[in-house]
DNA sequence: TCCGTGTATCGTCAATCGTCGATAGGCGAT
DNA sequence: ATCGCCTATCGACGATTGACGATACACGGA
């Protein structure tokens, strides 16, 4: 199942060489990540601060809270998001330097 | 099967807005083109102009020519790559334009 | 303590992906 | 016209994805 993927937050915004084998993983994580539209538009959700909690992102999208916690989780995957730690309030906020480094790696494109 | 995707050539390098749904579908089809190592890798010999027919793609890679040419429809069917038509020698390459659509999008998160 | 709220995970299902080998089709050269 | 090279498409396969509802889990408050 895709939950088996990552249980827990993810990968650094690694500093490492543009080009090569790595590079190639690691920009395709980066667009695993923004390959479905679902996921652009919470991105973007919380880019502007216009959501925080997961709940509220249900509210913005008509789909379950389920759905939306998998592409929750899909995002930490590819380290562009983070959460804020635990308890039932959970912060969602964009890594900064996660998508600097993608922005990165396309320059080398 | 994967090939009712796109049955030709594909998008534009749209110049429409960078955010809203249009442009959250428009960065999907981009990630989805970035979503696998193998076509990132693909894009990084096509850019370096170290390959220019599906067969050079086939010499660099483990992988058979079918697989490396439905990678070539999908880089097609994003916008980012095109077949410089005709014959048995179909050359390939990146379409710039394109490349700089999806740095703008990017831009905008 | 028990309840309510907010998330994550599970189990399931249909659809899509990534891969291959086999095969069809186009064009240049013989 | 026929042969060979190059590419696209087909059909099959196992794996993964995207979606849901149900359920388990964690914490703050009554």
């Amino acid at each position: 199942m895709a939950r088996s993927l990552a249980p827990r937050d993810a990968f650094e915004a690694s500093d490492g060489p543009v080009t090569g084998h790595g590079a190639d993983e690691e920009l395709a994580r980066f667009g695993k990540a923004l390959a479905h539209p679902t996921r652009v538009r919470i991105l973007r959700l919380l880019a502007a601060k216009q959501a925080r909690m997961c709940s509220h992102i249900v509210d913005e999208l008509p789909l379950a809270q389920s759905t939306v916690s998998e592409h929750l989780r899909i995002l930490r995957a590819s380290g562009l998001v983070r959460a804020s730690e635990r308890g039932p309030r959970v912060g969602y906020c964009i890594v900064t330097p996660a998508l600097r480094r993608l922005k990165q790696l396309l320059e080398a494109l």
